[in-house]
DNA sequence: CGTCCACAGGAACATGTGGCTT
DNA sequence: AAGCCACATGTTCCTGTGGACG
């Protein structure tokens, strides 16, 4: 609009300026599937799940494969790594191969899943099945899920990802028996099937058991070697030069710390490199790297909480000022943060409504487990009871209200 | 030692939304 | 247009619990 802006040759510079400190930042995204040979130490894993599959090249049904293991332990990148293979040489010989793949921290209920399968695997006008995002039973969904199999596929791998998250088994149940129940004429299933917990074994029908327990693969945590080379692989994600020495070492041995979580060496990395470029060094140091891995969980915190709703927001906030009036105190229970929470929903201008306690305190346990707040049971304290839940917060009080500050909502509730 | 308190968390039920089918 | 359907979000009711307290 204004035109002769002063500022404009050197808003032109900025525009026209490179970035110092990154190349290609896209290849420190952990969900970036490599090639091949990016994928480090693994590669008995990669076998493993890759002779499972095997028959499947041939159209003949892959066995069912579960595996195990931490946060960051390359188990999603090695089964899309596999399938995706497959599916190629299956394509060049003959051999018609689908592959979906279902996040089930996203898509948690039988219906959903089933859903997005079908609609992941389905080509309209080939079959001539269309599928409605929502509307019908989960019934009729199944029957043209089953359908569009058999019309498109000889054999259809399906990956389900972080599985524990999934409200009941029945889907686990259906496609393990699809053929054997005879709801499938000619394709074949075959399911891989994630998850980090090792006792999610537990809450599974024997049936389904049998099935998926024919292979079974636990992946190790990276050791500091290895997840110093993953990083190494990936280091062309910077300009050249611009990571000292000992960068690459140290951030490997922080995550190695955690259980040896790829994901998280990445983050700091990526986060190191940030640092650097907002203070406008032109090197990435061991410095930045310490400073990293503080900023990481910081932000991870302040990003989840932010994400949350109006009512959540007003639970924990109840919690965040009894922790700043009682600095003796850091946990407290459900009662307490419930009165407080009547205060902050029934006064002000906040427009929200006051919950029941039953329902708060869901609200809380919700919290716990995204690793908001945290939870510690005590028996026989004060006045009476059995069992009684008291909540802490895992970050400092003033952090937990400068972020939830910052929805409009809240910011008047700052002066009371 | 029995009674009572007050809480956790399961279960049944209610309501509202979005959307398909016929 | 009427009838289903899945599902999120809440509420109310209820059972089990284990220390406090008489």
């Amino acid at each position: 609009m204004d035109d002769g802006d002063p500022e404009s040759g050197s808003l032109n510079d900025f525009w026209g300026s490179e970035d110092p400190i990154f190349d290609r930042k896209e290849l420190l995204d952990i969900d970036l599937v490599p090639t091949e040979e990016r994928i480090i130490g693994r590669d008995s894993e990669i076998e493993n799940v890759a002779s499972s599959i095997h028959p499947a090249i041939k159209g003949q049904s892959p066995r069912n494969t579960l595996i195990y293991g931490k946060t960051g332990t390359g188990k999603s990148l090695v089964a899309k790594h596999v399938t995706r293979s497959a599916q190629n040489y299956a394509l060049e010989n003959g051999t018609k191969m689908g592959r979906a793949y279902i996040d089930c921290t996203q898509t948690k209920t039988e219906t959903r899943v089933v859903i997005n399968l079908a609609r992941a695997l389905n080509e309209p006008e080939k079959t001539g099945v269309s599928i409605p995002v929502t509307g019908l039973s989960t019934d009729v969904y199944y029957e043209r899920f089953w359908s569009i199999l058999d019309q498109l596929y000889d054999v259809a791998i399906i990956i389900l990802d972080e599985i524990d998250k999934l409200q009941n088994n029945e889907i686990l149940m259906q496609l393990s028996r699809a053929g054997e129940a005879g709801k499938l004429d000619s394709c074949k299933v075959g399911i891989i099937a994630i998850s980090n917990k090792i006792s999610f074994k537990e809450s599974l029908d024997e049936r389904i058991l049998s099935s998926l327990q024919d292979r079974e693969f636990i992946f190790p945590p990276y050791d500091a070697n290895q997840l110093r080379e993953i990083m190494y692989n990936r280091d062309d994600a910077f300009k050249d030069g611009v990571i000292s020495d000992d960068v690459i070492p140290l951030s490997a041995a922080f995550a190695a710390q955690e259980h040896g979580d790829a994901r998280k060496a990445l983050d700091i990395l990526r986060n190191a490199g940030e640092l650097a470029k907002d203070e406008g060094a032109d090197e990435v140091t061991e410095d930045h790297v310490r400073n990293a891995r503080e900023k990481a969980n910081i932000d991870r915190f302040s990003q989840l909480l932010e994400g949350q709703p109006t009512q959540i927001k007003a639970s924990v906030y109840a919690l965040s000022v009894l922790a700043e009036q009682h600095s003796e105190r850091e946990e407290f229970a459900t009662r307490e943060i419930y009165e407080m929470y009547q205060n902050i929903t029934s006064d002000s201008a906040l427009g929200i409504e006051t919950l029941s306690q039953r329902r708060m305190s869901d609200k809380l346990d919700e919290q716990v487990f995204l690793d908001i707040l945290g939870q510690v049971e005590r028996v026989g304290r004060g006045y009476s009871s059995g069992v009684t839940n008291y909540y802490y917060l895992l970050e400092d009080p003033a952090v937990v209200q400068a972020v939830i500050h910052n929805d409009s909502r809240f910011s008047e509730l700052e002066k009371n």
